[in-house]
DNA sequence: CGATATATATACCGATTGGTATATTTTAAA
DNA sequence: TTTAAAATATACCAATCGGTATATATATCG
């Protein structure tokens, strides 16, 4: 009875909510320093909880690594949907991601940096399954806005020369670009000027 | 006598020779997996040495990826300027950043990588030291990238409109971002993609 | 409440970690 | 060739690693 009420009011029973907890916990940890650099006393002193607790709710490391990395990629595709998705226009949705990046080295400080530059980095040469898992997600946004910009072409908003998967692949590279270089020398001129030059060319390359 | 001679040849006496063989096994190790990653039987393993040679010839692990990264960026770095000095132009010289670039990716791997990029994330969060000489490397690429600016402002052949500094950091980060997404999806697209914008770029905003 | 099931804590495992003190080997110079 | 010094190897250290078996505590439900 109880449970049920419970379940009604939050969707999650007790042990799913631990088990969101320690993802919430974890992930910006794994993030900042890197699957093999955490260790697990790193997770059960953060957590406040013990091994016994932690290898309840998830196999080993690795598969709570990358159910951490899911959860913080959720969470951050979730903030950028919405930003995006308050224009219905594909034009003003590309000018919306500009806009989202503008505030992303703060944002994604909160979750201990961007999860696709720092699990992709680290996970290259060491965790075939955890790359494979940034891949899928890097796949997916280029899909997404691919998408806009065809649609964009569709309704005669984007000139019919572009090349729709093309250009969302050159967007995507200069904005993990200019996150690596903006967390790196901790300077957001490179974010700011990224956003600049991507405004620009939405402007003078993509409108029809 | 003997000592001389060596030194005559090779410039290099024997422990030198150790010294250097070491930082050229260790470097692409570090560069692939990162410090945490990379345990001391990893290099000793990898050089055929123990453990007492390698604390013989560098104080501890930290030191020792700090000069191996400073190892692999000298060697890069001479390339680079090899290839660019070819032309005395300083808009040719661009167009050569450019063009060394395209074969970034399969000349990289020989090192392990790239090592601003998987140095840069890896030491970011995790050790401050290392953050800094790749701080240092970024600074001194782009000031070498705006001097070839200027100096083609200077001579009249690239359009006095640029921020020369400004310009060199937004080569920089979209270079860099090409590196990971080439890095990460295994797809040079990202690379020769970015080269064409750049080349793009020097042609219809640089050129005087 | 009492019984059962679930979740968490405790205690422990062998293996590995970075690092060091010392023994041994190799080198350089007389 | 002998000797002193430098370089390398060996053996060891306490601490920590990821992981597990088991004990204990906490929910859940009849």
């Amino acid at each position: 009875m109880v449970y049920f009420l419970l379940f009604l009011f939050s969707m999650l029973t007790k042990s799913e909510h631990t088990t969101q907890f320690i993802l919430e916990t974890v992930a910006p940890i794994f993030n900042k320093h890197g699957y093999a650099a955490t260790s697990l006393s790193d997770l059960t002193s953060a957590t406040g909880l013990t091994k016994g607790a932690i290898y309840g709710n998830f196999k080993n490391k690795e598969d709570l690594a990358i159910a951490a990395f899911k959860h913080t990629i959720k969470k951050l595709m979730g903030l950028i949907s919405d930003h995006i998705n308050k224009s219905d226009s594909p034009i003003e949705k590309l000018y919306r991601i500009a806009d989202f990046y503008r505030e992303y080295y703060p944002l994604s400080k909160t979750y201990g940096g961007c999860p696709v530059l720092n699990i992709g980095v680290d996970a290259n040469n060491q965790n075939s399954e955890l790359l494979e898992k940034v891949r899928v997600v890097i796949e997916r946004i280029q899909d997404q806005v691919a998408t806009i910009i065809e649609d964009g072409i569709e309704i005669g908003e984007i000139s019919t020369e572009i090349n729709a998967m093309q250009y969302a692949k050159r967007l995507d590279s200069m904005i993990q670009g200019a996150i690596f270089m903006t967390y790196t020398m901790d300077d957001e001129f490179y974010m700011h000027d990224a956003m600049n030059q991507i405004e620009d060319m939405i402007t003078n390359e993509l409108k029809a």
